[in-house]
DNA sequence: CTAAAAGTTGGAGTCGGCTCCAAGTCAAGA
DNA sequence: TCTTGACTTGGAGCCGACTCCAACTTTTAG
């Protein structure tokens, strides 16, 4: 049989691009499991622990805080997510946050393309919290045909 | 001729979401510009205020500093971007920046999708940081076919 | 005239997310 | 044997981004 490769936390630090401290901080607020330890204490990681600092590390680039992420470690530890319905719920929610963030980012993007090759410009966002009604789920394929919404400039 | 009209600080805090606290603490900061006054000493806000303050939180959502925002509300304010290059430069790095983001996220949403729909799947971000090369501009269009990168689970 | 509502300021406090110690253990090399 | 280096722990400190407060000035309603 194959055995599994082992990494120090330095090596999986080196991997994810997250520091080693960061690594040791998310383990204290247990977002991520206690790590495995050798004898002499030290933590060992498996790829599969690299696999969910790098989501960690993706959702954080996203701008998520910590607390949120919890439920996506749970889906990414436990086998099948349809055991736990509110965690789905959870998940769904977030998709659809994500989703909306897409469209926001996407806008940006436009936003700076106009003022690239344009003097005068503004974008809109989308806007979740206005109007408490339910995020609109826009696809990423509608997203990618966003029209400007308005112009501020002269005719 | 036609007044163009004004608002107040609420107002304008639940027109953008952003709250009243926060609109001031941007303006302490220099992040907006000393919003106009009335004469009692009352902060005026107009529709460019209330779109530049809707581009702010915008990039907040994305996880985007404060202090990276600032060339955008340069670009914002100012009238033509191509005066200034190095302005030019930031905004092309910031929008690099984001397509990836976009990316990520876009990963963020498969891995949910294929978590809902079967039980066990970790996908992979893509990382900017390892191994130091340029971010490859995907764009927005090439991201909505973005093919899993690998797979764990059964065939 | 008084009271409540909506604003102003400066400054203090809070909270999330690291980041940096100091003190200690262990393993390998000169 | 001594030192170097990679790790461990608990805890303190830091910074960004608010968030709250006290003291004050209007303005509007009753």
């Amino acid at each position: 049989m194959k055995i599994a490769p082992a990494y120090t936390i330095k090596q999986t630090a080196d991997q994810t691009g997250v520091t080693e401290d960061t690594i040791r901080y998310y383990e204290k607020i247990a977002l991520l499991p206690r790590a495995e330890r050798k004898d002499n204490g030290h933590r060992v990681y498996r790829e599969e622990d690299i696999r969910t600092i790098r989501l960690l590390s993706c959702l954080k680039k996203t701008g998520m805080p910590l607390e949120e992420m919890r439920p996506f470690l749970a889906v990414s530890a436990d086998a099948d997510p349809a055991d736990y319905p509110e965690l789905v719920a959870q998940l769904r929610h977030h998709r659809e946050n994500i989703v909306s963030q897409i469209a926001s980012l996407q806008q940006v993007v436009d936003f700076i393309d106009m003022k690239l090759d344009e003097g005068r410009y503004r974008g809109e966002c989308p806007d979740e919290e206005r109007s408490g009604q339910k995020t609109r789920p826009i696809s990423p394929m509608e997203m990618s045909h966003f029209s400007v919404a308005g112009r501020t400039g002269k005719p």
